[in-house]
DNA sequence: TCTTGTTTTAAACGCTTGTTTAAAAAACTT
DNA sequence: AAGTTTTTTAAACAAGCGTTTAAAACAAGA
């Protein structure tokens, strides 16, 4: 692993704003260059092409999205306490990274789609355990029978989508930016009573 | 209102399934002239310009898109039946137009972003109750006290966001397409109990 | 049948795209 | 200091883009 040049390293970072911006098909290899501070020439120089930097990028965009899960699971607390845990930080993972799951989405449905290295960043996630212990959890019967997909969803679906659909949201309730950041705290709060009382029902009569 | 030439007609189909396939910036003018069976020429005799002729196409989606809801609320149910069979109807509409949600939300990401018509469409779906029905139902304390934005909030996300992500999913959990349908249909479920009970906390030692 | 107006086409327009080339500038070696 | 290699640039390349033009094909009425 030899270190990246300061240039490599400029054009890593222009492409990084611009491609999560705009797409791959949303903007041009001048446009990364002049976001870098250079010629059209250089960025091929080092990265040979605009779709060769681009699966960099991609996959790197895919690393940051799953290692901040891992971080998350990797603490020592109880299984409802990781999920409360993880949707907070995962608000705020996204609060600073707006563009990150739209990004990805959108890329991976394209048609020569992005594929994600499936095996490395997975496995990262589930060597945490996490997976385990909802297994073990639900054979306790402390949490509902659900499929690890469905959980998944669950969670992701009500991080997600709240900030994959801000314009839209925005449009339709016509708020401002800031109403709706504002609006997003209190959703996240919701979100985390509804998930944590639905995967763990323990208030009697319930049917599990 | 006059009517479409038959010409208009199928360069407008082509165009629809064109332009929710790649979006806006993935596509070519030629692509949709060709998949209507014609000459580039043509799409700009009738439309003008390519994103003329888009924003006719996205408008229509936002339409498709409203009308889906305005069905099922106009029924006579009770309100949780209602959000029941919401989720149930949004289902099954997401199944036959798996693209309109992304399609929707990349481009009104896009930098020179379509923004919806509001009033028209809103307006809509407001009129047929449904929001002041739940304002009613929560003075009564028959739903639990949340913003209308973070209940549509909760609905949206639990039904876009596992077409949304589909491939993503499938590249995560290594599923193939018909094996993600069927987990979709049990997730459909769970969303369902989920959000219904979250909303309607009828079982007694809740904190409204 | 000729005329008039509409619909469709092939070809071209100027411009931008991703990529390459060849020369200039900078850095390094000896 | 001269020679060699690496980094950077300006300029060019062919290909594709959205759009326009001008002529062909077609339809309808006289």
């Amino acid at each position: 692993m030899k270190k990246d040049t300061p240039t490599e390293e400029k054009i890593k970072e222009a492409a990084k704003t611009v491609f999560l911006a705009k797409g791959f098909e949303g903007c041009t290899s001048r446009e990364i260059a002049n976001a870098a501070g250079m010629n059209v020439a250089l960025v091929n120089y080092y990265f040979r092409s605009k779709s060769q930097l681009f699966k960099l990028i991609f996959q790197s965009a895919v690393e940051d999205f799953m290692l901040s899960m891992v971080h998350v699971f990797k603490t020592e607390q109880t299984l409802e306490e990781k999920i409360r845990y993880f949707i907070e930080k995962e608000y705020e993972f996204l609060a600073k990274h707006q563009e990150l799951p739209n990004f990805i989405i959108n890329e991976m449905n394209r048609e020569e789609g992005c594929s994600i290295e499936h095996n490395h960043h997975f496995q990262q996630v589930a060597e945490t355990g996490i997976f385990n212990d909802c297994i073990k959890a639900q054979a306790a019967g402390r949490m509902r029978e659900i499929s690890l997909l469905s959980m998944i969803l669950l969670i992701m679906s009500n991080c997600h989508y709240p900030t994959m659909s801000r314009k839209l949201m925005q449009s339709i309730h016509q708020i401002s930016e800031e109403e709706y950041a504002a609006q997003l705290a209190s959703h996240k709060s919701h979100v985390m009573e509804m998930i944590v009382a639905y995967l763990f029902p323990k208030n009697s009569n319930n049917t599990l």
